[in-house]
RNA sequence: GGGCGGUUAGUUCAGAUGGCUAGAACGUCUGGUUUACACCCAGAAGGUCACUGGUUCGAGUCCAGUACCGCCCA
């Protein structure tokens, strides 16, 4: 074994074995219980990021968990087709190489190109993930433009337009200018802008005067079919009825009244733009108002604009027509503002709210039992404030716009009859027209939103509607590992979906990661280039210490920050892990008996063997309940602390003493237990560190060459009874502990002289009482060797004689005859730094035991501690103070 | 405007159901070629737990309010 590990090797060669043996493959037949995950599936354009990184390496952790703990254990993993982005990828594309835009191609030969496209370039992320160790069952992989998955969307489409819960209607919708399509409301994110307020003035028509109207969006003025005040606001009583003559356009628009106007806001008239405004459709269908659309679906201006601004960019437009109004004298001031713009996810431009026709769901009875669901507890939430999120979503939920101008992607199944318009929703356009009797038909040119692909996933990718065996055996899943920034577009979708179509929740659990940030707080992003590229942070530091670190420094429900040092965490931790195992090889074989140490009894065993016992089962209980709960950073430090501080630092070094010193029989009996720890520690460690943890194994001998840690048994504590049959109990612990302490306090007043750590020194321990004796002199090799010491002598009643080092601690008081090196001065500040801390400690128990209210009220537990601390304190100080009279 | 988080060592974070002498990692300082590991070992320093009140024998932990930071929704 080399002296630091290297994980390049290991990784190479464990990944494409374990694939090889099919150990992630799920068996439909199997008799097991199943544990199921379904991937969240990335984009098939996408490239790994370290939020694919974390999200994959917690599903992963569980996958590989509950492998170990005998489920048949199912992580089916995918890619969806990502419609606006991977369509304007391509367009981009082509536009640099072949000077073509999709309506030069056609549609058909566009969609070629397309999918020539993700054949070639497409899945990277699915190679990169297995670079990470995933588990998955590529078997399974699946895409949502794959048949199957398309053939559900279909079967979805026409029941949901069946049951009446898929419409189609002429709504104010999301349009994004540069993909020209429509999105949902759950695809815009708003800006806070610093923006302006423009006063404009509208000319009555009767010459009475003039109506003021403010608007964040003067290029819409053109498409103004009205301007409405508040029917109880005193200052337009004179308007109503009356009409103002627009200007630019000339044309003449009522004044209405309408309860939606703030009367606060502006000059408390609004201008109404129906075509362009969701409120002012609202309120245009209200009073029977005209839409007159003003843009084109790239954002410029139209015809209906007038022949002044007809081609022009709606920014453009903007500056030409205040220009206008201001030339016309109608502009009255203008006025700083700060407003939500709403911008397009994918397009990063400001989405135009458009008239248009579009498909939509109906969410509202879909909404409630999926709401009911969670709120019953049916499906949890972790962390579980994620809860309210949904609910307010679901209480507040409104129709969903499913279609989409693009050509990648799920062509909606809805057939228009070319005699008389009639829709028919069905697979394949039918013969004949039911109403018309003509032949002719022409599909729907729209295609679906990627997520009325996605919400289907759990499903889907099982073969629904059609396959029985996979789907009965692995749906309902049991956990999802998302990111709460889709708890709309997914989860909340999914659960709608489970329920109406398998008639059961997709999933029980739902775990929400951290977002990731850089070493300052900012968001990964291309722009800054502060997102690393997870495949050089595995060739630095290992796909081990990258998963570690994640998780080891990923806080519970908050934003986690990250940088590539931080890896150094993992790094050194498999080195560690590494080094512990070298050190145990070099020891000699593997034991045969390590699985089972239950016969070896209290008397054979020393006081760490047992301690150490005592710390791995509480170990093994701690990880796996934190397991349980998602408590993922909970159980890297659990595993961290045990491993680096109690096994290797104290155990290990402990242990030393024996295989250096000790007879066979001895050294035979802490191998047992050595190896019995150490394994049971590499299984713990697997879900988090694979490579490592299957290499360790196989090194220590603790599998065969064709076996994997990938499926041995994931520990278990140890019975009470077999516990306290080897003499592992909680005095036993402290009692360790105490010793520790002692050795601590040791080293402490060897380096406060700076004597090297490597100097050898005569050490006398005088133990408090006859129990501490016998338990100190019970074990003096290792006593010697974690104290360093040339000799240990164990003398109840020794009297020091010249200068001493004193070391004082709850289960004795050590001496080092320093001759030569003792200052005097420096062993008083030293022990009265000492007792003035215990002085300090004993006040304040004092203080509480002397308060008649702590005695009365606090249980007496608390208080029996609180006076058995004042007696250990007591005896402490006590033990000081005789050495600092001794240094008179 | 509504909702949800956060504010604890120089830095990043832990601290269920109140009992703590407030922990860890990194960083800092001191000393180390100890026969697993310098990707290491031993030791040390470093905190009025944002602020103000309240409940309680006892508050980092519960309640109310204030300030600042972040996210989501309108």
């Amino acid at each position: 074994m080399p002296k630091a590990y290297q994980p390049a090797e290991v990784e190479n060669k464990w990944y494409p074995a374990w694939e090889a043996r099919g150990y992630f493959r799920a068996e439909a037949a199997s008799p097991k219980p199943t544990y199921t995950i379904v991937i969240p599936p990335p984009n098939v354009t996408g490239m790994l990021t370290l939020g694919h990184v974390l999200n994959n390496t917690l599903q992963d952790i569980l996958i590989r968990w509950k492998k170990m703990e005998g489920f048949e254990t199912c992580w089916v993993p995918g890619t969806d087709h990502a419609g606006i982005a991977t369509q304007s990828k391509v367009e981009r594309h082509l536009k640099e190489t072949d000077g073509v835009t999709r309506y030069d191609l056609g549609r058909e030969e566009f969609l070629n190109r397309v999918w020539e496209w993700k054949e070639k370039y497409g899945g990277t992320i699915i190679r990169q993930l297995r670079r990470l160790g995933t588990a998955c069952d590529w078997e399974r992989e699946r895409f949502t433009l794959d048949e199957g998955l398309s053939n559900a969307v279909e079967e979805v489409f026409i029941r949901l337009y069946e049951k009446g819960l898929i419409y189609k209607g002429h709504r104010i919708i999301n349009w994004c200018p540069k993909s020209r399509t429509a999105l949902s409301d759950e695809e815009v994110t708003y800006r806070q802008e610093q923006g302006k307020l423009w006063y404009f003035r509208y000319p009555l028509t009767d010459a009475s005067g003039c109506i003021t109207v403010a608007t964040t969006r003067p290029e819409t003025m053109l498409g103004d079919t009205a301007v409405a005040v508040h029917p109880d606001d005193e200052r337009f009583k004179a308007f109503h009825g009356k009409t103002v003559m627009l200007p630019l356009v000339n044309r003449e628009i009522p004044v209405i009244c309408d309860d939606y106007v703030e009367r606060e806001f502006g000059t408390g008239a609004v201008k109404v733009t129906p075509a362009h405004d969701p409120n002012d459709y609202e309120m245009g269908l209200r009073h029977n108002l005209p839409t007159v659309n003003v843009m084109n679906d790239d954002g410029t201006m139209n015809a209906d604009a007038g022949e002044a601004y007809e081609g022009m960019d709606r920014y453009e437009c903007r500056k030409a027509v205040v220009k206008a109004i201001e030339a016309e004298g109608c502009l009255e001031k203008v006025d700083d503002h700060v407003h939500q713009v709403g911008y397009s996810e994918r397009g990063d431009v400001p989405v135009e709210p458009r008239l248009s026709e579009q498909w939509f769901v109906k969410m509202k009875p879909l909404a409630k039992p999926a709401l009911r669901t969670v709120l019953d507890g049916t499906i949890r939430f972790y962390p579980d404030r994620w809860v309210k999120t949904y609910r307010h979503w679901m209480e507040n939920i409104r129709d969903w716009c499913i279609s989409r101008q693009l050509w990648w992607g799920h062509r909606i199944p809805a057939f228009y009859c070319a005699g008389c318009g009639e829709i028919i929703v069905a697979r394949e356009a039918p013969r004949e027209c039911p109403k018309c009797h003509t032949h002719e038909f022409h599909q729907d040119e729209d295609v679906l939103d990627t997520w009325f692909s996605s919400w289907l996933w759990p499903f889907s990718v099982f073969g629904w509607p059609d396959d029985e065996g996979d789907l009965k055996k692995f749906y309902p899943t049991q956990s999802l590992v998302t990111g709460p920034d889709i708890i709309f577009f997914w989860v909340a979708r999914m659960i709608v979906a489970g329920l109406e179509f398998m008639g059961d929740i997709p999933f029980s659990d739902v775990y929400f990661t951290s977002i990731i940030r850089d070493d300052e707080g900012r968001k990964l992003s291309k722009s800054l280039n502060n997102s690393p590229d997870p495949l050089d942070v595995i060739d630095t530091y290992g796909a081990d210490a990258l998963r570690f670190t994640m998780i080891y420094i990923s806080p519970i429900g908050q934003d986690l920050r990250y940088s590539n040092e931080k890896c150094e965490i993992g790094r050194n931790f498999a080195n560690k892990m590494w080094n512990a195992s070298r050190f145990r090889k070099q020891q000699g074989p593997p034991t045969n008996h390590w699985r089972d140490i239950s016969d070896i009894g209290s008397t054979k065993l020393r006081a760490d063997d047992k301690w150490i016992l005592a710390r791995i089962n509480a170990v093994v209980t701690e990880t796996t309940e934190a397991l349980a709960q998602f408590q993922f950073h909970d159980v890297a430090h659990s595993l961290y602390e045990f491993a680096w501080n109690e096994f290797c630092d104290w155990y290990l070094e402990s242990a030393k003493a024996v295989f250096y010193e000790g007879t066979d029989d001895e050294k035979k009996t802490v191998l047992r237990v050595f190896d019995f720890v150490m394994s049971s520690l590499l299984r713990l460690l697997h879900p988090i560190m694979p490579f490592v943890t299957e290499e360790l194994y196989h090194q220590l001998g603790f599998c065969g060459t064709d076996e994997t840690i990938m499926y041995a048994e994931w520990p278990t504590p140890m019975e009470k009874q077999r516990l306290q049959d080897a003499g592992v109990t909680p005095d036993l612990v402290k009692a360790v502990r105490n010793k520790f302490e002692l050795i601590r306090a040791v080293r402490n007043v060897k380096a406060s002289y700076q004597i090297p750590p490597a100097k050898k020194l005569h050490v006398v321990l005088a133990p408090i009482d006859r129990e501490s004796q016998a338990f100190l002199k019970a074990d003096m090799t290792s006593l010697r060797a974690l104290l360093y010491a040339s000799r240990v002598d164990v003398e109840p009643s020794y009297e020091p004689q010249g200068p001493t080092g004193t070391a004082v601690s709850t289960m004795g008081t050590a001496y080092l005859p320093l001759e030569g090196i003792i200052d005097v001065a420096a062993e008083r500040a030293r022990l009265e730094k000492q007792e003035g801390e215990l002085l300090a400690l004993l006040e304040k128990s004092e203080k509480k035991l002397n308060n008649e209210n702590f005695v009365a009220k606090a249980p007496d537990e608390v208080v029996e501690r609180e006076r058995s601390r004042v007696d250990e304190l007591n005896e402490k100080a006590g033990r000081v103070r005789d050495q600092l009279e001794t240094l008179q």
